[in-house]
DNA sequence: TTGACATATTCCCATATGAGCATATTATTC
DNA sequence: GAATAATATGCTCATATGGGAATATGTCAA
C-alpha cells in the first residue's frame, strides 16, 4: 500500500510545510484571494491552487466566488482533531516546564530570605 | 519533487494512522518491547518495527537493549512542535465553546428567574 | 468580440512510500 | 554448537505524491 492521499485526513494534508505556510496566511480569518497568497509566500500560483485544492478537501479552508477572484477562508474548527490527540502528550513537557517554574520560586524564596536577613542585620 | 519523507520531520511522522496507534501504547512512558506492541495493536512484526524506525529517526521514540529486547520508550518531547503550531488556531473552536457555555448560562439564569418568580407566587 | 487578468487543470517525472513476504541478525538456552 | 526466540532488514509492487511548464477555464472591461 502506498503512503495515505494528503486528502484523507488532516493529519496527511498539514503534513506539508507549504501548506502550513498557507494556512498561516489565512489565520485572520478573513477571505483571501489565491494571488494574495502567491504574492505573500511567494510560491508559483499553480503550487498554491494545488495546495488550496488540497487543504479544500480536507474541509480547513472553504472557497467562494467573487468576480473572478476565489476567495479562501479558512476553517480552522478542521485541526481541532489535530490539537485533541497532541493535547494526550502535552504533560510530558508541560510537567517539565512546572518543575522549572517551581525551582524558579524556590530560588526566589531563598533570595528573599536572604534579603531579609540583610535588612534585619542593618538594624 | 516527491512527498516530503516521514523521516524528515514530526509532522510527516505523525501523519500515518498506525504510528499514532504506536504512540498511544507507549503513552505511558515506560519502556516496552517490540513484541508488546505487535501484540497490542495485531500488527505484522516487521511493520512494527518499521513504523518504530520511522519515530526514531524523528526523535519520537527512543530505544535500548534489554538482552534479545529492543524496549522502546516515548520521547514525547518532540511533539512540541506540532501542539505549538496547532495552538495558534486553538480559539477559532475554543471561542465556540465560550458561546456555548455562555449560552448554558443564559438559559440558567433564565430558569432561575422563573422559578424564583414561581417561589414568590407560592407566597 | 477581443484582450487582459485570475485561477484551475493537465501532463510528465523523480521519488518516497507502506504493505507483504522472506531472510538476516542477535541473543538465549540446552 | 544447534535450535529457538525477538527484531531488523531487504525485496518487490502499486500508488500518491509535489514540482514545473503549458494550457484550459472563467471573468471583467473597453
Amino acid at each position: 500500500m502506498p503512503r495515505a492521499a494528503t486528502t484523507t485526513d488532516v493529519f496527511n494534508a498539514i503534513a506539508e510545510p507549504r501548506r502550513r505556510q498557507i494556512i498561516a496566511v489565512l489565520v485572520d480569518g478573513k477571505e483571501h484571494a489565491v494571488g494574495e497568497v502567491v504574492s505573500t509566500l511567494r510560491l508559483p500560483q499553480p503550487a498554491v491552487s494545488k495546495h488550496l485544492g488540497v487543504l479544500r478537501k480536507v474541509g480547513i479552508v472553504s472557497v467562494s466566488k467573487r468576480g473572478q477572484l476565489r476567495m479562501y477562508r479558512l476553517n480552522a474548527k478542521e485541526l481541532k482533531p489535530v490539537h485533541d490527540w497532541v493535547k494526550t502528550y502535552e504533560r510530558f513537557w508541560t510537567h517539565q516546564i512546572d518543575k522549572v517554574k517551581e525551582r524558579a520560586e524556590q530560588k526566589m524564596m531563598q533570595r528573599m530570605e536572604r534579603e531579609n536577613q540583610s535588612t534585619r542585620e542593618e538594624e
